[in-house]
Order: C-alpha cells, then sequence, then structure tokens
DNA sequence: GTTATTAATGCAACTGAGTCGCAAAACTAG
DNA sequence: CTAGTTTTGCGACTCAGTTGCATTAATAAC
C-alpha cells in the first residue's frame, strides 16, 4: 500500500512538511491547502504517507491529529519512535529526540508508547 | 469552584467510580446513566469532580475522553499524575502506579506529561 | 415549613474534526 | 493513444463535545 502516484496534490503536501520541517496539525495543514485541494484528500493523503514511513502521526493537547516527518522509517518498519513536546502558548509541535525508558508492567504486553508533554517552548519561555 | 450542591446526578454518576473502581470514558458513562440524565449533565457534573480533584481525566488511543477517580488530590492540588495503559483488544484502562523519568528538555518548561501506554492487559495477554 | 436565592439540569440546536460513497478526473503501463 | 486503476472533489454524514436559555431542584435565611 502506501503512495503510489505522485499527484499535485501528494507533492504540494510533501513540500509542506520539507519546506517548514516542522509538526502540523491536520487542521492547519487543510487550511493551508484549502484552495488547492479538497479537506478528504489531504486526510487520505496524510494516511497514504504514514502508511510509507514518511509521516507519522499522533494527538496534539487538545485531541487533534498531527504529523511530521520520519527519520528513517519505512512501509514496513516505522522505527521513529519518540516523545512530543507541545507549547501551551504557542502551540507548536516539537518531536523530541530523548529517549524515555518504560519499566515491564507485569502481565502487560505494551505494544507502543505515546508521551506528550505541554509547557513552554524555548521562544516562550523567555 | 467545583461541586457544590450534592445533587441526584451527582451522587449517582459518584457511585459508578465507587462501585466500578475503574477508569470509565465519557461515551460510556452517559450510555450507563442515559436514563437518569442527559450527556450535558454527565459532561458538566465530570468537569466539577475535576476541578474539585475529585476525578482527573485523560484521553484514551482513540481520542475519547476518560476520567477515573485520583488518589489524595484536592481542588488545589492535583498530586495524583500517572501514566495509563489501554488494552487494544478490550479497550479498559487502568491508571498504573508507576513512576516514569522524564530528562530535562533545555530550555524548555515541562508543566505536564501525559503518557499512554498500549497493548495487552492481564486478561486479553492470556 | 415557607420563601428567596442561586446552582444544576434538560433540551434542542449547534460545532467541528474526521469519515464515507460515488461519480469524475488524473495517472501509469502497455 | 487507450485501458485499467488510483486519486480526487463533493456532499452528506457521524459523533464527541459545547452552548444558550428556560425550568427545576438544592440550600440558606427566616
Ligand atoms: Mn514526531
Ligand atoms: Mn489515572
Ligand atoms: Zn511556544
Ligand atoms: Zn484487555
Amino acid at each position: 500500500m502506501g503512495i503510489i502516484r505522485k499527484t499535485k496534490a501528494v507533492t504540494t503536501v510533501l513540500q509542506i512538511f520539507e519546506e517548514k520541517n516542522e509538526a502540523q496539525s491536520v487542521v492547519h495543514l487543510i487550511e493551508l491547502v484549502k484552495d488547492k485541494m479538497n479537506k478528504t484528500t489531504v486526510y487520505r493523503i496524510l494516511d497514504r504517507l504514514e502508511a510509507d514511513g514518511i509521516i507519522h502521526s499522533f494527538n496534539g493537547k487538545d485531541g487533534l491529529k498531527w504529523y511530521a516527518k520520519c527519520k528513517g522509517c519505512s512501509a514496513e518498519h516505522h522505527t521513529d519512535k519518540h516523545p512530543h513536546f507541545q507549547c501551551t502558548e504557542c502551540d507548536k509541535v516539537e518531536c523530541l529526540s530523548i529517549d524515555i525508558k518504560i519499566p515491564t508492567i507485569k502481565n502487560h504486553k505494551v505494544e507502543s508508547t505515546d508521551i506528550l508533554l505541554t509547557g513552554r517552548c524555548e521562544v516562550c519561555s523567555i
């Protein structure tokens, strides 16, 4: 599965991730490209890009869905797992390249870990 | 603010948390009491109970809002912070009383930490 | 117990993110 | 260029959560 055809819409969405180089909420993304494509298309393109290991998704503090570029993932192996930080002031999200140790929980099989830190970002904590 | 009047509806909601003694999704809670009160009332009661430090809220894996009883919190001090575990099979959520160390992130002021682990619970991992 | 005050509730309408089905358009292979 | 398949637009829909307002119920004062 995943991206098969490189359409104009796909290129437009990918360019946003390349240029801005930071996490994007779907709501914001839809706003950015609203003159170029339908919101349903945005959702579907993001789905395919994620299935291909090009971007990854997570939920922000207000429950909205966000996406950011992956580093070294493929359709088969989504290896780029990390926590996220969202600023309470400016709402920006950063992918954190820190490793947080999760202790084993007896009789439970942990399959995934979602960590969202919130607080003041570098710019907003001045 | 918080709970001021102990109404029938408030008592009903509180009883559910006392009896079941496990985390409840708002959607499930509304279903449980749908013959006794309006869904808006459920949302408002949960808000007030949370403001009073009696319950705490978090988002489950599918983005739905969940609540569970607090241990030792008050309206002023919400001290009962902990990660949650949601089963991918049965959807149940557990409050985990484990402590996960978050390293400091330079130039960032971390104010809160939301951790959701997903996987197989004790019952479902057999 | 009665009354006045104010908080809590019910109800209906609304909001907004995300989804679905289907016909039309755009790719790609041959 | 053509046929086969994927992608897109569009409109309608779903569903969790919210809002405004009129009504009801809890509490306190008397
Ligand atoms: Mn990330
Ligand atoms: Mn909990
Ligand atoms: Zn910021
Ligand atoms: Zn389970």
